[in-house]
DNA sequence: GGCCGATATGGACTTCACTTCATATCGAAA
DNA sequence: TTTCGATATGAAGTGAAGTCCATATCGGCC
């Protein structure tokens, strides 16, 4: 006869994901990694269509991005020159590279923390 | 005659936030703070529709973020029932309530920690 | 002084998630 | 046994965000 399945439920493979950002008062606009990930890259490249490129996205969402986050955080982010031989050229200002070594200390801490935190869930879930 | 201004950029108001959430191998769908909020409407209402309509969300969309939620995790968080007086309920499984319990833990450790890594990272911004 | 390629920006088109709509099923209670 | 309202689910409609496209501007360099 039957016996009455564990009431153990199967559990299948999950992962805690996250996501952190930067916002204005109105909520328009956000500086996210993808943001960090631009200027990193204008840094490493000295130009914003270069670090779209390499980005895979449109010319014209990385500029926009770029406007939204310097409108955000109330500064200017790179310096832009039109013309010249190359055309142009984009550069972090200062302040956008302290923004970056600010940025990567808080990842770091988001990321040992959600290791931490993801086992004392799990573990709560397991109803240890 | 004019000086330079000084090098400080004007700063507005920036805020930090975040976004936690559990996907599966596939990435395909997500439990996110949205679908506690459902759970926990559904805990308190006793039916998905009261639930959706509570989150001002439509019922299809309701329906299929559980069902979601339920193919990530490998195991049922309501018990339906169809037909009857009412026109039907669902009501949380254990399980499911136990997942409320570690979620709000871990959403409260998220609250604590965020705070305290915001402060740290405008003070790097600061160059303190 | 014309050329080239990046910055700059508006507008059309596409994508994709969510809402709406439509329709079926279920079952206790009157 | 008819009714009523929630569960269940496909399909069409809608809107916001992003991609594409088109076009203008700028300025060292040959």
């Amino acid at each position: 006869m039957d016996m009455d399945k564990p009431p153990r439920p199967e559990r299948k493979d999950v992962f805690l994901n996250y996501k952190i950002w930067l916002s204005g008062l109105t909520g328009n606009g956000m500086v996210d990694d993808s943001t960090y990930m631009l200027l990193h890259l204008i840094g490493e490249k000295g130009s914003l269509k270069a670090a779209a490129d390499e980005m895979k996205i449109s010319y014209r969402k990385a500029w926009g991005d770029l406007e939204k986050a310097e409108e955000i955080l109330g500064y200017a982010l790179t310096q832009k020159h039109r013309g010249g031989k190359d055309g142009g050229s984009s550069i972090l200002t200062p302040e956008a590279t302290r923004l970056l070594e600010a940025y990567t200390a808080l990842q770091q801490r988001f990321d040992d923390n959600v290791e931490e935190a993801f086992k004392e869930f799990i573990s709560r879930l397991r109803q240890v």
